[in-house]
DNA sequence: AAAACAATATATATTTATATAATATGTTAT
DNA sequence: ATAACATATTATATAAATATATATTGTTTT
């Protein structure tokens, strides 16, 4: 294997792994797991997550634009209401994995 | 179910989700998920996974006392250098998972 | 159309992560 | 003991994420 392959590959492994990283990176927040963790079960609007979770409105808001803007949850309006759910089988394979790790013992 | 029993249910979903998160952080990364895709096949030493992944020596450097901060990998000395290997079943479920998703199509 | 409500967006201060360079430590060979 | 090598540590500048407060938009009810 020549030098030219061997940089093809560097930019291949690095290409998957950044992506991986940024995947990572939109659930590596306690606030975004716990919403995603809800999520999982059923959709729900903002102010049913907000009772679910404890979090703040505010920031609710702020961390489920970070997860929309990544494309790991759909949202539709009814009324006022506006409904979130995944939309990502990643993210929910993830969370399946985490809820066995870090969840199921207690 | 009252008040306190809610917020112990809290308590109890935002502990887990600290934990998840701060693991996951630890992943949330291009050159730490690159490191721990070469430790999941075998155990390397610093100047081999230099070469492997690309990575310059402080950068690595940098990034395997993260890891090994987090207790994700051990390490041994044989002479000179220094061989690292994966510690933790959690990481390499994860690595699994994420290869499947982002790097076994290409 | 005005009030009330649900949710989003903006602004800003603070913390945390990253990249990079320079220096130091521990080991082996001479 | 000194030189060479492998790796770790420290320092610092920059960028990204977070928390929090305030303002705005869109929808329904009256």
């Amino acid at each position: 294997m020549d030098k030219a392959n061997l940089t093809l590959d560097f930019e291949l492994m690095r290409g998957n792994a950044t992506h991986a990283s940024n995947f990572l990176k939109t659930l590596a927040n306690a606030d975004r797991l716990l919403l995603l963790c809800q999520l999982s079960q059923t959709e729900m609007c903002v102010s049913e997550l907000e009772t679910a979770t404890g979090i703040k409105q505010p920031t609710l808001s702020q961390q489920l634009t970070v997860l929309r803007s990544e494309n790991l949850v759909n949202t539709r309006r009814d009324g006022k209401q506006i409904y979130y759910s995944i939309s990502s089988q990643e993210a929910l394979s993830i969370m399946q994995l985490l809820y066995e790790q870090f969840c199921k013992k207690n």
